[in-house]
Parts: C-alpha cells; sequence; structure tokens
RNA sequence: GCGGGCGUGGCGGAAUGGCAGACGCGCUGGUCUUAGGAGCCAGUGUCUAGUACGUAAGGGUUCAAGUCCCUUCGCCCGCACCA
C-alpha cells in the first residue's frame, strides 16, 4: 500500500485535537515534566523554518517522556504586543486587534499542521486583557517595592519609529528594528530596577545547566568588576570620587579623566579658566551620535581643565584633570585616574596630550605600549608599595585607603536599569496615575486589568508621546489616593513585559485571581527544559529570571530561578548558506514542504540536518533522504510476521539502537538518533523477515520524531490502542553487545590484523589471539615487545622495540 | 581589545584518548521499465595503489591524538572607550 502522508496526517491530527491527547492532566501527583519553547510573536510573515527546529525538537523530548510516564506540560501561545503588528495595522488602517487575530490563526494552523503536541487548552494570548491584568499587577508589585521608578534621563530615540528604544534594542548606533537614526532625546521613563538583582543575576547561574555560551554570555552582559572607589582631593578644596579595578597602581596615576557630562565641571565653572574650550567639547560630545562614538573610539579628544588640579592621595602630588568622552556617565563615578603606563586607552590619551607615563609595575617595555598583562609583576615607583606582587598590592592599597578614609573597595556593573517605557499603542498600559497633588500614584489592583481603549489613530505623535495622549477621555481619570482630577499614564509596556512571566501562567492558564494557583505552581515549577534563540539570552532571558527572583522575593513562586536547563538552537540558513531573508529570495515556507513532502518528513528532516545548537544551511534535495527513510519504514510493514522477540539476528542492535535513540534524545542529539534507526531499518531490510516485536519497537522509538505515520501503522498492524498512550521500550545492557566481536590488532599503533573475539574475552586470550595472527607474528618477530594492551571489544595494540 | 565557539570527503555531518569519515545527500555503474529526476543492487577520502598518505599549519604528551597541551593561521557569534 501506497504511504498516503497527506490522509494520514491529516487523519491523526484530528484524532489529537478531538480527543485532547496532549493535554497535561490534572492530576499533581504523577511525576512532572515541562518543556518549553519561546512561544513566538505572531508576524505577518507566518511561521518561518527555523521556528519548528526548536519546536519539533522539545516535542520529542515531551512525546518521550510522555510514553515514559510523565504528566508533560508543553505548551504553546502568542507574544503578540509589539511594533511590526502596530506598523501593519497603521498602514493598512486595520486595529492591531484584528490583525493579531488574524496572524495567530495563520501560525496556529501551521503548528498543527507539523503534528507539535501542543496543549492547546493552555494557550495564551499577551494581549488578552485577562493575561495582561497580571502583567500590570507584576508592575505594580515592583512599583510597590520600590523597584518601578521614574527618572528623567537621556533616551534613544528612533527618528523613524519615532519612539523610544531600550538599550539593548538600539545596534550599531541604529534602531535594531528599522536601521533608522537613534539620537538622544531626554524624557521621563519608567524604569525597572534589574541592577538591584545583578549579583544574584550571576552568582544564581552557577547551579542551573544552561549551556556554557548562555552562561558565559549573561555574565559578560551583567559586566561584574571588583575595585575600589578612591577619593582624590582637588585644589579647590573639594572631592572627586574615581572607580578603579587596579588601585595598586595608584602611584602610576599622572592625570585625572572626568566625562564631560560630570556634574563637578558645573560647580567649578566659575573657576575652570578654559570653560569657554570646555563648554564647547560638551556640546560636541552630547552631540555625537552612538555610532559617531562607536566610529571614532580609537582617537582620543579632551580637554583640560585649566585652573583646578587634583592631589593624588597616596603621594600629594597634583595632577591635570582632564574631560573626555573616553569616560562614560553611566559606568562607575563618571571619573577615572589615569594610568598610562598600565592602560591602554590612558596610554593612548597620554601620548596625544604629551602626559607623563609612570611605570609602576615592572616587566613590560611604556615605552612602546600599556603594559597591562601584569598579573605577575612587581610593583615599582610605588611608595611602601614596592617589591609586593600585583595581589599584595592592591590588598595592601586597599587596606591603607579604607584606614585613611581614602577609598573603599568597590563592586561594578555594566548592567544598566531596565527601561520600560514605550511611546506606543499596542502594548500593556501602565497602570500608574498622576495626581498633582499626588504624584504618582498606583491603580488599585481591583481595577485590573487596565484595558487599552478602542481607538483609530495610531501613529505616534512624533513629540515623543504615546498616541493614547491624544484621547483625553481615557487619559483623564480621578485620583485613586484623593479623588482629585488626575491622568493616566500613557505610556505603555515594552514588548518583554508579557515575555518575562508567561511560562508561569502556562500551569493555570485560566486562574481569575491569581497569576496560577499556589498548587499548580508549586507542582509545575520549575521548567525542566527551556530551548530559546541565542539572540535572547541577554534580554529575554535575563529579564524573566529578574522577575521571577522579585515573585520569589515577595513569596508569589516557589523557586529562585524559573528555567533549571537552558539549550539553544542555531539557525537554518537558505540553501546558499546565507540567512533567510525576503530580500535575499532565499526564503523557504514550512507549507510547502508540508505539503510536498509531509509533515513527517519535515520533522525528521529538521532534526537530521545537522548538529543542534550550530546553524545549517537547507538543502531541499536532502529532505528526499529523510521521505525516503519513513518510506522505508513503512515498507517494513509487508515484511513483518509473527513473533514476541526480536529476530536473533539482530538482537543486540534493536538494544542498542534503544539505548541509542534514549540517550541521545536526552542530549538533543537528534541526528545521530535518527541515523541510528536508519542503520536500524537497512539491517532490517537484510532479514528475510522481522518480527512483530522488532516492529513494534521501531515504531515506539520513531514516534517521537515521525508521530503520524508511526501512530498510522501502529493500527493497521493492529498493535491496540493508540501509540501515543504506550510506553517507551527499554533495553537490556547485556544484549547491546555481540557475543563476538571483531577487534583490530595494532602493532605499535598501525593496524595489522583483525581478528574475531567473544565480547568478554580475557586480556590475555585477546592479546594471545593477536599474537597468533600471522601478520602479527611477522612484524613483532625479532622485537621485545615492551606493552600490550587490550581495550575491551575494540582492539589490541602491541608496542615492540 | 574582551568573552564564547569552530576548522574532518564534492555537501550536511559521525567518532566516552582506541580501526577517522557512521548516517544521509550528491555522484558513478548496473538492474527493472515505453519512460525515469521512482524503486532495487554495487561502488564512492586521496594518490605514485603501498597495509602508503590523510581531520587548517607546525610542534609536544601517549602504546595509541580529529579528540589532550603549546605556537601559528583562518572563520563565526556576543560585547565593546565598562576604567
Amino acid at each position: 500500500m501506497k504511504y498516503d502522508y497527506k490522509a494520514i496526517e491529516k487523519k491523526w491530527q484530528d484524532v489529537w485535537e478531538n480527543e485532547n491527547t496532549f493535554a497535561a492532566k490534572q492530576d499533581f501527583t504523577l511525576p512532572k515534566y515541562y518543556a518549553l519553547v519561546e512561544f513566538p510573536y505572531p508576524s505577518g510573515q507566518g511561521l518561518h523554518v527555523g521556528h519548528p527546529r526548536s519546536y519539533t525538537a522539545l516535542d520529542i523530548v515531551a512525546r518521550k517522556k510522555r510514553l515514559e510516564g510523565y504528566n508533560v506540560l508543553y505548551p504553546m501561545g502568542w507574544d503578540a504586543f509589539g511594533l511590526p503588528t502596530e506598523n501593519f495595522a497603521m498602514k493598512n488602517h486595520i486595529h492591531p486587534e484584528i490583525v493579531t487575530e488574524k496572524n495567530i490563526a495563520r501560525f496556529k494552523s501551521q503548528l498543527k499542521s507539523l503534528g507539535l503536541s501542543f496543549d492547546w487548552t493552555r494557550e495564551i494570548n499577551t494581549t488578552d486583557p485577562s493575561y495582561y491584568k497580571w502583567s500590570q499587577w507584576i508592575f505594580l508589585q515592583l512599583y510597590k517595592k520600590g523597584l518601578a521608578y521614574k527618572k528623567e534621563m537621556s533616551v534613544n530615540w528612533c527618528t523613524s519609529c519615532k519612539v523610544v528604544l531600550a538599550n539593548e534594542e538600539v545596534v550599531g548606533g541604529v534602531c535594531e528594528r528599522c536601521g533608522g537614526e537613534v539620537v538622544h532625546k531626554v524624557k521621563s521613563q519608567w524604569m525597572l530596577k534589574i541592577t538591584a538583582y545583578a549579583d544574584r543575576l550571576v552568582d544564581d547561574l552557577d547551579d542551573l545547566d544552561f549551556i556554557d555560551r548562555v552562561v558565559a554570555q549573561q555574565k559578560n552582559w551583567i559586566g561584574r568588576s571588583h575595585g575600589a572607589e578612591v577619593k582624590f582631593t582637588t585644589t579647590l578644596g573639594d572631592e572627586l570620587l574615581i572607580y578603579t579595578t587596579r588601585p595598586d597602581t595608584l602611584f602610576g596615576a599622572t592625570y585625572m579623566v572626568i566625562s564631560p557630562e560630570h556634574p563637578s565641571i558645573a560647580k567649578w565653572a566659575d573657576k575652570i579658566e578654559n570653560m569657554d574650550e570646555v563648554k564647547s567639547y560638551q556640546d560636541a560630545a552630547s552631540r555625537k551620535s552612538d555610532f559617531e562614538r562607536t566610529e571614532l573610539a580609537k582617537d582620543k579628544t579632551g580637554v583640560q581643565l585649566k585652573g583646578v588640579r587634583a592631589v593624588n592621595p597616596v603621594n600629594g602630588k597634583e595632577i591635570p584633570i582632564f574631560i573626555s568622552d573616553y569616560v562614560l556617565i553611566s559606568y562607575g563615578t563618571g571619573a577615572i585616574m589615569a594610568v598610562p603606563a598600565h592602560d591602554e586607552r590612558d596610554y593612548d590619551f597620554a601620548k596625544k596630550f604629551d602626559l607623563p607615563i609612570v611605570e609602576v609595575v615592572k616587566g613590560g617595555d611604556i615605552e612602546k605600549e600599556a603594559f597591562t598583562d601584569c598579573a605577575s609583576g612587581i610593583m615599582v615607583n610605588s611608595g611602601f608599595l614596592d617589591g609586593m606582587s600585583v595581589d599584595d598590592a592592591k590588598e595592601a592599597i586597599t587596606k591603607w585607603l579604607a584606614d585613611k578614609n581614602f577609598g573603599t573597595p568597590k563592586v561594578n556593573f555594566k548592567l544598566r536599569d531596565w527601561v520600560f517605557s514605550r511611546q506606543r499603542y499596542w502594548g500593556e498600559p501602565i497602570p500608574m496615575v498622576n495626581c498633582e497633588k499626588c504624584g504618582w500614584i498606583p491603580l488599585p489592583e481591583s481595577e485590573l486589568p487596565l484595558k487599552l481603549p478602542e481607538i483609530q489613530d495610531f501613529e505616534p505623535s512624533g513629540d515623543g508621546e504615546s498616541p493614547l495622549a491624544r484621547h483625553t477621555e481615557w487619559v483623564n481619570t480621578t485620583c485613586p489616593c484623593c479623588g482629585g482630577a488626575a491622568k493616566r499614564e500613557t505610556d505603555t509596556m515594552p514588548q518583554w513585559a508579557g515575555s518575562s512571566w508567561y511560562f508561569l501562567r502556562y500551569m493555570d492558564p485560566h486562574n481569575e485571581n491569581a497569576i496560577a494557583s499556589k498548587e499548580a505552581l508549586e507542582y509545575w515549577s520549575p521548567v525542566d527544559w527551556y530551548n530559546g534563540g541565542m539572540e535572547h539570552t541577554t534580554l529575554h532571558l535575563l529579564y524573566s529570571r529578574f522577575w521571577h527572583k522579585f515573585l520569589y522575593d515577595i513569596g508569589v513562586v516557589p523557586t529562585k530561578e524559573p528555567y533549571a536547563k537552558r539549550t539553544s538552537h542555531g539557525m537554518i540558513l537558505g540553501e546558499n548558506g546565507e540567512k533567510m531573508s525576503k530580500s535575499r529570495g532565499n526564503v523557504v515556507n514550512p507549507d510547502d514542504i508540508v505539503r510536498d513532502y509531509g509533515a513527517d518528513t519535515m520533522r525528521v528532516y529538521e532534526m537530521f540536518i545537522g548538529d543542534f545548537e550550530k546553524s545549517a544551511p537547507w538543502n531541499t534535495s536532502s529532505i528526499k533522504g529523510s521521505r525516503r527513510f519513513l518510506e522505508r519504514v513503512w515498507g517494513l510493514a509487508e515484511r513483518m510476521q509473527g513473533g514476541d522477540d526480536y529476530t536473533k539476528a539482530i538482537e543486540s542492535s534493536m538494544h542498542r539502537t534503544i539505548k541509542k535513540v534514549t540517550q541521545d534524545i536526552e542530549q538533543l542529539k537528534m541526528n545521530t538518533a535518527i541515523a541510528a534507526m536508519m542503520t536500524l531499518i537497512n539491517e532490517m531490510y537484510e532479514q528475510p523477515s522481522i518480527t512483530r516485536a522488532d516492529m513494534r519497537t521501531l515504531l515506539v522509538l520513531l514516534n517521537p520524531f515521525a508521530p503520524h505515520i508511526t501512530e498510522e501503522m501502529w493500527q493497521q498492524l493492529g498493535f491496540g490502542g493508540q501509540l501515543a498512550h504506550t510506553k517507551w521500550p527499554v533495553y537490556d545492557e547485556a544484549k547491546c553487545v555481540d557475543a563476538t566481536v571483531e577487534i583490530a590488532v595494532q602493532v605499535n599503533g598501525r593496524v595489522r590484523a583483525k581478528i574475531n573475539v567473544a565480547a568478554d574475552v580475557s586480556n590475555d586470550d585477546a592479546i594471545a589471539a593477536a599474537k597468533a595472527e600471522p601478520a602479527v607474528a611477522k612484524e613483532l618477530d625479532g622485537k621485545t615487545i615492551m606493552k600490550e594492551i587490550y581495550v575491551k571489544g575494540k582492539l589490541v595494540n602491541i608496542a615492540a622495540k
């Protein structure tokens, strides 16, 4: 009979939908497993072939875990707020809600056509008021704990989208979304104090099963550094606080640099002799775009502040103070001591401005370049530190500074607080009210959700205000505190809000009284395995860890971390090896593949394409190999005869394959699991016939990968019930090896013969058998044997001279 | 510059320090066929065809190295004037 994939796939997808086959059970006594993939943004383009790579991989894990007896939660939903939908809505004069609904419908049918075993009874949507009610609720809790605050600050303003961007949305000085020019603009923004959690976000990574590159990238992003703050006095009688990671080099500080935005400049203004020059440098610095800042990084510029000098606390020496934009106001204290001998940037600056360079750690050649890699160096020209190692000097100077009240140890982070306001319509309204008398007042929780008003004009005003600001009937309200006239916050939340806690909602998606019930949270937490893209490592993944830690602190969730395990998939590239994109014309539509080859083929192909963690180019002709494999599985049916035991000749292969597939799925090595099954069926075809037991085990092993064809064959061959409700096969370690094995015999590491020995042969017998081989004996003739090694089941190696 | 990773046939890729190239694609020949861009069978790292040489290049450790160590080259990803 022909393998009619279309009919088969439709048939089983209908069964799964009607029977809710994959809905997680409400029985909290069962062992649980929570597998999670990042929910998609339902774009107008529909599903990309990249999506199923991640979804299928964890679908395989989820299906296997179910067969192993776990109560599995494998949910799906929609991260549906966001700019593209709003932009589409503006352009086509359709409400974003309608656009979203349409896009979701398309995505959902595409996902269903792939046979993914999501629990659709728990589908969530971040734009649903019953969902964003809780995003708003979390914001209010953050506010109550002082972790949400409003701040006048310089923000990134995209001149094209006319919207404020988070630092993370500015890439290379341009808007991440549209590539438009980004300039700075001062605006009052809601901020979230993620920096309060910086230490824990770093430290707790060590206890998690996250792949190394995710851990490294998050640590790098948070950028914790240990150093000291040191107080310098000035000739004007006040103080200047600097931050350094190298207090040991304090004797080498020959000048200071402060950021052009540093507040001391205004304080000193009437004492600074060249204030005109200083002012024009400040102006120039503020006009520089992010792009110019990064491009011109190498060429140091600056202006000395004439009329004020700093005093080095260790030796009382007066040193000049400069302003330069290589010192950032946003990091540390916005002021540094410059040690040109041991810092490249200071070295460049000193050379350009002809400033003294004093070596304080021996070992480099400071005539040529800064000596920075000097951890093992010895201190010189450093008074009481002379002769010490760098580490000892650090300790000694830190103590000295503390004793004299000149400085304290200090930890700094690159991580900044999270700009949480967006001047857009299609996001969660921030539930805050501004009253002239009472200031910012949170909306009472009883008034949540604060719904988005129905409006028709989504265009940003272009003055930096949200489109909501025009709708005075919504904006004007009463103060929850005093009852007087007040105005609502018109900014909305960023897209990252809804995705920062969505995995919690899946646990109990219809709860009207809480994010989820205590029982559900206790049972399902944490997510056992979370797979997603590397591009979300420093944004979504970090933000959601932050929110989760906060929810843990206020007693809402039972674990301090949301995800026990995190893996990441590589991209699927176009056939030309380039990133898939419309403009490159190399986009593959998953619908076409499902139509032409079937969902099972598509699934097997995407899993077989290569190492899961690496990117791999799409190859249309390779798909045929996956299809051929399934056709061959289909063809095995007519070779099946009776028998409740494995065919003797392939028994060990059966056990080995079960072992291999079982282990490979856990390690996301789907490509080698499939290769093992291919090898197995090649062996099956070499047999005159196969047994029901052979067939049965093969179908269960293959089921997570190709659920439709296996379920259909299971039914047609009369194994009884549904494959989805059967048990995962077990292997017998003892039966994984054949009775006799072929091993290689090496002399001095070169293969000279191959012999067959019993699998459990002793060391001595194996070596004796090896020596008996004529080719080996010939090699050994006249030589002295130095060493004889037998590696069980692999080889014998005889070292001889 | 800092951090992470990678370099293996024509291609995607396999190899707990133990016979490099599993599995698949492609290709070659055969077979069946009115036909084959289907199926089946056989072959397929390289060459000077030797039990020869081969995992970016060079060196080292080891009975044994794609794998471990050192040096060099090249590529990818993230961050980047973070003091």
